[in-house]
DNA sequence: TTGTAGGCGTTATCAT
DNA sequence: ATGATAACGCCTACAA
């Protein structure tokens, strides 16, 4: 076991190892980095000394002389949504692989605390960013990839192709829900969900009014109810809104930009003593575990979250390390789990 | 602008920015860390050719100098509990007021991978280590604090009071969730969540059965079931076992671990078509934003968690910094939130 | 006001 | 098999 320091005491270098075990600092590096150059003695007494010094590598120092580190970041828009943790975890398990570690970082949606964050990574010099940003289309993104930290965008995509990025066809997304609620007879919907400036947002709306209109029905029979965020709370409370009409008036079913805010809206609709799905239908996005786990288990769409995160870490490794690179626009399909929410107990 | 560097060009460093603008290096760090020293012709003309190149410090080489980071780390039990996330937000909003940056790793449950993340953390050399341990009593974090890294354990308690620890009284916890089912009249109640191996579920079923006992109240009527995680899949799987008995022998209230297990009960409660709280009252524990959100809002035992958060990073910073520091023991005092899963609609 | 130089801890090259 | 040493980029005395 480690002595303890004496109070105030640095801690040792491998210069110090070298010195309490009677050799030189090479020989000390060769043990941490090369140990069959050096004879077995000598190793095993080195290595005693470290265990005895409580040596600790110092990473700062070795980034320096390697001219890299063995890290990515990816700053994340929302960690409170588990969307993102999940996407998360799919970067980990890529970045484990290949023995680079992770940090996470959390904008909150704020593009100051984004921006904050994205200097401190490139002063760290991390091997790659991944990032879902506040603004895709951000010309500081190019900026910093210019700079030459890779960068790769995730869940986003940009309109010119001057970065990677790894998204899902949310325009497909909104179509898909749209239809199913259309096969399942629905006249009358609303879609919950903003603000607007959120591309995601804006695409499955898109997505949803395009399905709507190839089925020919009247535009003023999908409404739009925004949110300021896609919240449980802000759903909760457009729920309320929304579903406090006449029964005559009221949409048959809800699309969701998110579960968060379908499972807001899930909850006003169960308040107001409503029936899902007999009296509202509800879509919710993202198939976050959350939403087969609700009360009435949401229909939703799912998208590959870990499968992104694993994408966007192989691509931002390989524009770290493979000169020939070329930027890729990779973009996944989603689909539709439907369940109680939308078709009831069956 | 900058310009692009050409490709395989390093990262221009403040040697390249001094021969570009004509002046020695000391200059060019004069102007970043001391501008007031340099003349406004000066500085302007460095800082033009900053931009020009493309130049961004390098981290590690201060570091290396500065012999400290400005970095803390939160080492996350399980990222995807909203309960983690909002305790990261409270370190964060501590970490920002003092410039800090936070480093957030997530250990899965898994002493493997809590271990690994803690090695690249003292080799980063990071200011402080916060962390929600997998075994609170591991020897290996009183270690880490002894080699020089400040370490708080995050929401439980150490044994020996070696380390710095911020936590909620769980025994209360859980006595106050039983005596609140108590006052309500239930007189045969499950306890479910686990595993045992997690201290926080050990306290909290003590608490309980400490409220059960209190009240004269046999052994037998409080039975503890049993889950291998604190997941909604577990949560829902437990209940369904638990619910599906007869009504005679079925509990009439369940306190669970946590909210994630609570949500699951719930969901298993009203797929059994079962009415919460009439034919049985569920108790949460965290009081996670998705409680509230419920289908049927859950009544559970509210922890500090972004107060606990701050206090921690306070902590951790204090033990980084003030020579005169001593460890301490916080324990906040949880309180319960009463909704509808245990009241119904009042 | 600006320049020079030493050193932080590590690694790799070159000697021995 | 081991040792000496230069270099990575930055900061800060100190000198000019």
């Amino acid at each position: 076991m480690a002595r303890r320091p004496a109070a105030g005491t640095r801690i040792p270098s491998i210069k110090d190892v070298a010195a309490a075990a009677q050799v030189s600092v090479g020989t000390v590096s060769n043990v941490l980095n090369r140990p069959e150059l050096v004879s077995p003695a000598t190793r095993d007494r080195v290595e005693r000394t470290m265990a005895d010094l409580g040596f600790v590598r110092n990473e700062s120092a070795r980034q320096l002389r390697a001219g890299t580190s063995r890290t990515l970041a990816y700053v994340m828009l929302d960690a409170s949504n588990p969307f993102f943790t999940d996407v998360a975890r799919g970067i980990e398990e890529a970045a484990d692989e290949l023995d680079l570690s992770l940090f996470l970082c959390n904008s909150n949606s704020r593009a100051s605390r984004e921006s904050s964050h994205l200097a401190r990574l490139q002063q760290q010099r991390v091997q790659g960013i991944l990032i879902t940003p506040v603004d895709a289309e951000s010309e500081g993104l190019a900026e910093i990839a210019r700079r030459g930290t890779p960068v790769v965008v995730v869940d986003r995509t940009r309109r010119d192709a001057d970065l990677c990025s790894v998204s899902v066809d949310d325009r497909r997304g909104g179509r898909l829900a749209v239809e199913h609620l259309i096969e399942l007879g629905h006249r009358r919907i609303a879609f919950v969900g903003g603000p607007l400036s959120i591309g995601q947002v804006r695409d499955r709306i898109d997505g949803a009014r395009a399905a709507w209109r190839a089925a020919n029905r009247p535009a003023d029979a999908l409404v739009h109810v925004p949110t300021d965020a896609l919240t449980v709370a802000d759903g909760t409370a457009a729920g309320a809104r929304l579903l406090a009409q006449s029964s005559r008036r009221r949409p048959t079913a809800v699309f969701c930009a998110n579960d968060l805010v379908a499972l807001g809206v899930l909850r006003a609709a169960l308040q107001a003593g409503l029936r899902v799905p007999d009296d509202v239908a509800i879509v919710g996005y993202d198939d976050i575990d959350f939403a087969a786990a609700a009360a009435i288990p949401l229909t939703s769409v799912r998208q590959p979250r870990v499968e992104l995160g694993r994408t966007a870490a192989r691509l931002v490794i390989d524009e770290a390390t493979n000169v020939a690179h070329e930027h890729q626009q990779v973009v996944f399909e989603p689909d539709l789990v439907t369940r109680a929410s939308t078709l009831g107990v069956r």
